[in-house]
RNA sequence: GGCGCGGUGGCCGAGUAGUUAGGCAGUGGUCUGCAAAACCAUUUACGCCGGUGCAAAUCCGGUCCGUGCCUCCA
């Protein structure tokens, strides 16, 4: 497959760099809240890329981060469990924003079981061991509040400093550095270490004689807890694109410095950002929403898999809830379409279908160019409306299962879900069908209505009643 | 200021020179007991100015507007 990346500047040809599998780490959430709607789509992006390299052939190892000690974490489990201890505080928050995370996963689809969680604070004694070998090579120095890492020795030894962008220096943080009042060398200098401060949780740290007991700085654990799982370099690192400066050129930095291989990761792949309101979300503006806000609204969370997916990863996509309706309905076609395996029926048959079985590897082999989700759509889209206006026959309801299973494996919109109706249902169905038969229309349309408050819409056809999953009622007000 | 990205019909969103992208929504019609679905028709767009082409949404120059990073924000 071909991905876009961030260190060529090109879309490469992907080949695992083992032979055998593509290692994937994808920078996770800060569990210290509900993570918003476009961190679920820069998750979204995440797992689509890697169903889409499993799809095509090669095994996918895919490993994501939850950044539990940090800034925020420590600022808001101050808040609201200050009457605990820091750490016991810092754990029960993370852990509840743990748990609330994996559950947004899984509504919006991605596949949480073929990924590999880890957490920053189970990995401080390697993070230790990091700062400590950057520190004996001479890349890493003690300062009153902590470790920095420097830029300068790095440059020295050989190796470039802003692969992923051109960095430069602007006036502007040069003058901040000036005010700083931390301690380091120069501007880019970043923190692998931080000192402890009151009522901060820390862990025992001790290098060249200082006591230094503290925390990990941010980009230390994900060079940890990348490598560590997955060895060093590995194939691709995804973020959103707002992580590509300084996030992810500073873990380039500390991964290889004092390495013989300058490679940290072959392939970066950064999402653009959703945007709302025309505006990327932020507190000042206000516009920020969560998964929560969409369920409430009424609407699936797979409705908001799939506006994502409509809009290309390096591309913004724009949220709003016109927006999102129309996922919602554009989801419900296919849903309907996923309700056909219910329901054969021996009709005269359609040669005018594409081969189910094409179907899943037509839409990998799309995926696989640089990730073309619009396309893929487009094309499920086209393909959708065809098998609609044939009949699925007895003898097809196999390979179409099999096909929404590709479809499922690729996309995660979930059309297996789709379930059967219930036997009192079937009945409703068959009863209606005999008052039509009676012209009893009353009674015909009393059971239509009794059905859709139940969720099941109905549509009479020549060669019989075909019924299909309806939405959330309406969620949406003008 | 430095480094990027984008401006397509009511709303999204494809499209690197010449044939209807597609989706959602709207309108009229066919079909239907009524619906739904489907189908037909309809709305024919490409920020602005200039340039190069037989021909430009598509190439070049300029310009306006929006947006992102340069601040431990996906």
């Amino acid at each position: 497959m071909k991905l876009y990346n961030t260190l060529t500047k090109k879309t490469d040809d992907m080949l695992p760099l083992d032979g055998k599998s593509i290692r994937i780490y994808s920078c996770g959430p800060t569990v210290y809240d509900h993570s918003h709607i476009g961190n679920l789509g820069s998750f979204i992006f995440a797992d689509t890329l890697r169903r889409t390299v499993a799809a095509n052939g090669v095994k996918a190892r895919h490993v994501m981060n939850f950044t539990d000690i940090d800034d925020k974490t420590i600022r808001r489990a101050q808040e609201n469990y200050g009457d605990l201890e820091p750490m016991a505080a810092l754990i029960k928050l993370t852990e509840e924003y743990g748990r609330i995370f994996m559950a947004d996963m899984k509504a919006v689809g991605n596949d949480v079981t073929a990924m590999t969680f880890t957490k920053a604070t189970e990995h401080i004694d390697q993070m230790q061991g990091l700062i400590r070998e950057l520190h004996e090579g001479g890349f890493a120095y003690v300062a009153d509040d902590g470790v920095y890492f420097s830029i300068k020795a790095y440059k020295k030894s050989g190796k470039k400093y802003g692969q992923l962008s051109e960095v430069t220096v602007s006036s502007t943080s040069q003058a901040r550095i000036s005010n700083d009042e931390y301690d380091k060398e120069s501007a880019h200098d970043f923190a692998l270490w931080k000192k402890q401060k009151p009522a901060e949780p820390a862990w025992d740290f001790e290098l060249a004689g200082h006591d230094l007991r503290g925390r990990p700085g941010w980009h230390i654990e994900c060079s940890v807890m990348s490598s560590g799982e997955l060895g060093q370099p590995f194939d691709i690192h995804t973020g959103g694109v707002d992580l590509t400066f300084p996030h992810h050129e500073n873990e380039i930095a500390q991964s290889t410095a004092g390495h013989d291989d300058p490679l940290y990761a072959k392939l970066f792949a950064h999402n653009e950002h959703l945007l709302v309101d025309g505006r990327k979300m932020s507190k000042s503006l206000g516009n920020i929403y969560t998964l929560k806000d969409i369920q409430e609204k009424g609407f699936d969370p797979l409705a908001f898999r799939l506006l994502v997916l409509q809009a290309h990863y390096r591309s913004q996509a724009h949220f709003s809830w016109e927006n999102l309706e129309a996922a919602q309905n554009r989801l419900q076609d296919l849903r309907a379409l996923a309700a056909l395996r219910w329901q054969p029926r021996k009709v005269a048959h359609d040669s005018g279908t594409e081969a189910l079985r094409d179907i899943p590897d037509e839409l990998a082999a799309i995926l696989a160019d640089d990730l073309d989700t619009p396309r893929a759509l487009a094309y499920l889209s086209r393909v959708s409306a065809q098998l609609l206006a044939v009949h699925i026959e007895e003898d097809m309801v196999d390979h179409f299962v099999a096909m929404l299973q590709g479809v499922d494996a690729l996309l995660g919109l979930g059309l297996l879900d789709v379930k059967d109706i219930t036997s009192g249902q079937k009945k409703l169905i068959a009863e209606r069908e005999a008052a039509r038969a009676d012209k009893d229309w009353k009674r015909s349309d009393e059971i239509r209505d009794e059905l859709a408050s139940q969720g099941v819409g109905l549509s009479d056809h020549p060669h019989g009643v075909i019924w299909f999953p309806l939405g959330p009622s309406r969620p949406v007000q003008k």
